[in-house]
Parts: structure tokens; sequence; C-alpha cells
DNA sequence: CCCCATGTTCGACA
DNA sequence: GTGTCGAACATGGG
């Protein structure tokens, strides 16, 4: 599940090995995890070294090491952290097992599409492929026109997808990114180009607040998302559109190739705009849904 | 058996 | 080179 909050939620689950010397390595090197470095490379590259703290840039983790060792983690789809007893034996999907003094450092992924990098830096600064990572969006560098620049760049790509952009929108995955349309009534598939300047300064505005609650109930406990949020009523079959008043029937769809769930009355990409070429474009957008219908 | 899954990357094509 | 878009990756859960 792990989207920018979960990440770091993760991350945190390992921070009480810092200060503690890797004793331990068990891995499973025959595993995919392993298809950028190998298992070997690392077992050479961390033993013996200080586990130093973790930090966490988007969906992506970077774990120091003493001597210049950086250990990057990304969870892919099904990854997890959490820690273990020192003497713990690897179960079936625990692909990196770091025991330390008092307790085990445990990387899990069960489809394996996470990955593991190792850089050996003698800067003391982190690899360059970290420090030139776009601006999360709770940066104070992710602004307003980074996000319309980037929007102008996509004007064919829906909404949702754009917001999908780990180039532009780091940390941001598949409910943070229906989310941020469900909060702002945007239809999810409307291209970017039917946007408008003040729904892109929301699409910014959103994306920040989304990103700071979900950080601050998620990031450090795990909590529960406010009822208020599309995110609690939208795996649910049946499941109803939680805005007060409404409680329309939310809809899930294949968008390119991601589960997309929206409320098909309260997002509409016109919303606000009266103009005629809005109305002609709603009813171009009507014309061509009722010529597909026919074919459920 | 079927369908589905909170992610990324690759190749084909315009 | 850039943008668009579907398929593939591997495994488990309902």
């Amino acid at each position: 599940m792990p989207e920018l909050a979960e990440v770091a939620y993760y991350c945190r689950q390992w921070q009480g090995g810092v200060g503690l010397e890797v004793e331990r390595i068990q891995t499973h090197p025959a595993a995919r995890i392993y298809r950028e470095i190998p298992a070997a490379a690392i077992r050479r590259g961390l033993a013996g070294r200080t586990f130093l703290g973790g930090r966490t840039h988007g969906k992506r983790m970077l774990f120091e090491f003493s001597g210049g060792a950086w250990l990057g983690l990304h969870l892919g789809m099904t990854g997890k952290l959490c820690t273990a007893p020192p003497d713990h034996i690897p179960a079936k999907h625990e692909h990196l097992v770091l025991s330390l003094a008092t307790l085990s450092l445990v990387f899990s992924d069960s489809r394996m599409f996470g990955k593991l990098s190792l850089d050996l830096v003698d800067t003391g600064d982190p690899p360059t492929w970290w420090t030139e990572l776009p601006p999360q969006p709770l940066d104070r560098r992710f602004t307003k026109s980074l996000v319309h620049s980037f929007a102008r760049r996509f004007p064919k790509t829906p909404l949702k997808t754009l917001l999908l952009d780990q180039r532009a929108f780091p940390g941001i995955g598949n409910w943070m990114a229906d989310e941020i349309c469900w909060q702002l009534r945007l239809t999810p598939s409307a291209p970017v180009a039917t946007a408008t300047g003040p729904q892109l300064d929301g699409v910014w505005k959103t994306t920040r607040r989304v990103s700071r609650v979900a950080m601050d109930v998620i990031g450090t406990d795990w909590g529960d998302l406010p009822n208020t949020w599309l995110m609690n009523h939208r795996w649910r079959d049946g499941g109803t559109c939680p805005r007060r008043g409404c409680r329309t029937e939310l809809v899930r769809a294949d968008l390119r190739g991601r589960t997309t769930c929206w409320c098909p009355r309260c997002q509409t990409s016109d919303r606000g705009r009266n103009n005629d070429r809005a109305r002609d474009e709603r009813s171009t957008q009507i014309r061509a849904m009722s010529a597909d219908s026919p074919r459920s």
C-alpha cells in the first residue's frame, strides 16, 4: 500500500536500530528484489557498519550507515518494514534481515515489485540521485507554478494520471490521487488541458493538504483518516460519497490501468465554468459517452 | 477457477 | 527527443 505517508510510517519502524552495528545479514539472493544489485553486494557493503537512520522522499527511502554507505529502498506495491528479535529467521517473503545487537531490521515484499540500491559515497552527503529528486508536496519548493508548468506539458493526460507522475508529485499514489480529485470535485479522467487556472491552483493546494493530513495521521502511528474523506469509502462495494448531503453511490473504473474511484455527482470537470466553450465541451463528452454505452 | 491489488518500467507507436 | 498507452513483472487474497 505504500504511498508517501505509509512509506514514512514504515521508515520509522527501523528507527529503533539507530546507533547499532550490523552483526548479521540474511538475504534471499534469488529474489527479484535483487535485480538491480546482487544480495552479495548488499551483504558486503553493510556488514559491520553502524545504522545511522533513515529518511523518506515520496515513495523512496534512504538509510544511512557508517562509512558513507547508503541503502536505498523502494517498497513497490507490497513492501513492508518491521523489526524482529535479533535472532530472527527470515520468513518466506522477508528478503533482507539486518540483525543488530537488540533487534533485526526486516524488509518483506511478497510481490517483489520493490527494489534495493546501495551507494558508497565518501563525501558525507547522500548520493546524488537522492539529492536531485524533485521537491515533495510538503517542500517549500513545491510551488504553484511548478504544478502549472508540469500540467502544461501534458495537456491530454487525465488529471488523475498526472497526479501519479512521480516526476512532479513524488509520493502521490492511487488513493491519494483519487482523494485529491474528489476533494477538488474534478473528474479524474478529465484531460489536464480542461482544468482552469484556479483549478490548477487547487491541485497544488489540495495535494499539499492531503499530503499534510496523511503524514500527520498515517506517517507516525498509522491512524485512521477522517471519515469525511473518500479514502474510507472507496473500496467497499456500495460505498457512497461522504460529502454532506450527497451520498451518491461511488463509481469505480479503470483509468490507465489503475482502479479509480469517484463520485459521479460531485466530480464534474466543468464546475464553475458557465461559458459557451465549457458547455460545448460538456455536450461533446456526453455524446461520446452515449455512443459508447450500448457496448455494455 | 476467476478477478483484483495503494507501483514502476519497458517497448511500440505517433 | 517527447508524449501516450498498454503490457509485463510475481504473488496472494477474496
